[in-house]
DNA sequence: GAAGCGTGGCC
DNA sequence: TGGCCAAGCTT
């Protein structure tokens, strides 16, 4: 049984261990981290903005969309009063859609019930939808410099090496964001959490981490058991199944083509796209093609020559457009399984936001201009 | 708790 | 090439 005074020491030993563990990462990040377009300002509205792009997504790729949406957007208000197609085609080919269209929804809302003025109370913060908790603490940290932990892809791979955590960071959630709060530095949260990012990215990443400039190798279990790169442990994954898909790129007599836009919810919701469906058992591209359109469309169409294949993976499944040209042949066209119809001419399209696997249709389409299609 | 939800880069 | 991963959240 340890008496009160060696408690004490042991107390105040893990406690001054963990102030020097906090200021070997402030020291490094003051000298190594990174500038980011986003850090430049503690504006609520950039940051969020941010922290939303951010979301499974790298920094090199959402660079150039930041730049181009607060071009586009530059205030909460702004984007509260732009279309949502407008807004979904500023996000065209970021991917996660509903990021997007919870930015909108959001920014409406702030306008209607807070005011106008980003909340900076966590409970707040957390009922915006797309708002979880690492994006509400990466938020209230930057912009307000509360002390609120986050716990994204970084910083779970920091603390999974520096405990050499023994299982999937995904079966230890719980511990990982005891571990962040714990370390928290609540005098700098800003700057701490900044850091613990940038040491994630640019030290200790994924494969082959730089170690010997790791401010933090000293207290880092992985490294002084030589296994950082055992670490993160990660659990096997089944591969994506594949959907084989007939896609239609429909004329009419005045040389527009025909596309639909995707229920406002789910996959690519609120994106527009070329009609199709998937194949049956049995059943040829043609065929499938013709059937598909009979039954979302309600209209008569023949189905012509080939145009592309495309293989394309998603997230969760794979796909292989099998794309022809076909020409309409009779009925108007009926929104039955999305939420509008057009025909847009090929100088139009560029109007309207596409999954990437669409825009590559449309860039085959291009190829082929200047050659008159006939059926 | 597990599945749904995009795309680009890397090898 | 296909598999894996990247500043996660929602249902």
């Amino acid at each position: 049984m340890p008496n009160r005074i060696s408690a004490d020491h042991n107390l105040s030993l893990s406690v001054s261990i963990i102030e020097d563990q906090r200021r070997s990462l402030l020291d490094w990040y003051a000298r190594a981290g990174r500038d980011l377009p986003w850090r430049r300002s503690w504006e609520p509205y950039s940051i969020w903005v941010s922290e939303i792009m951010l979301q499974q997504t790298q920094v090199k790729t959402v660079i150039p969309y930041y730049h181009r949406w607060m071009e586009q957007f530059p205030t909460l208000e702004h984007l509260a009063s732009a279309e949502l197609q407008e807004v979904l085609k500023a996000w065209e080919g970021l991917g996660y859609y509903s990021r997007a269209r919870n930015l909108h929804a959001c920014a409406k809302l702030i306008m209607q019930s807070h005011g106008g003025v980003f909340p900076q109370e966590l409970s707040q913060v957390l009922a915006l939808s797309g708002i979880g908790k690492t994006t509400a603490g990466g938020i209230l940290s930057a912009a307000f410099n509360q002390p609120v932990a986050i716990l994204d892809g970084n910083v779970k791979r920091v603390l999974a090496r520096l405990v050499a955590l023994p299982i999937p960071p995904a079966k230890a959630t719980q511990q990982l964001w005891k571990l962040s709060e714990a370390l928290l530095d609540h005098q700098h949260p800003r700057e701490f959490n900044q850091a613990i990012m940038d040491l994630g990215a640019t030290i200790c990443t994924r494969k082959t981490p730089n170690c010997p400039d790791c401010p933090w190798k000293s207290y880092c279990q992985a490294y002084n058991l030589g296994i950082q790169s055992e670490i993160p442990m990660r659990e096997p994954s089944s591969p994506l199944p594949t959907k084989n898909i007939g896609v239609a790129v429909i004329w009419n007599d005045q040389g527009q083509i025909l596309i639909d836009r995707r229920p406002a919810k789910g996959l690519l919701g609120g994106l527009w796209e070329f009609p199709g469906g998937k194949i049956e058992l049995g059943e040829t591209v043609p065929e499938c093609i013709k059937r598909e359109i009979q039954e979302e469309l309600g209209i008569e169409i023949e189905v012509g020559e080939h145009l592309i294949t495309i293989n394309h993976a998603y997230s969760h499944f794979r796909v292989v457009l099998s794309v022809h040209h076909c020409r309409h042949l009779s009925g108007v066209p009926q929104p039955i399984e999305c939420d509008e119809i057009r025909w847009v001419t090929l100088d139009e399209v560029d109007q309207f936001p596409f999954p990437k696997a669409n825009t590559q249709i449309i860039a085959a389409l291009r190829s082929q201009e200047g050659r008159k299609y006939e059926v």
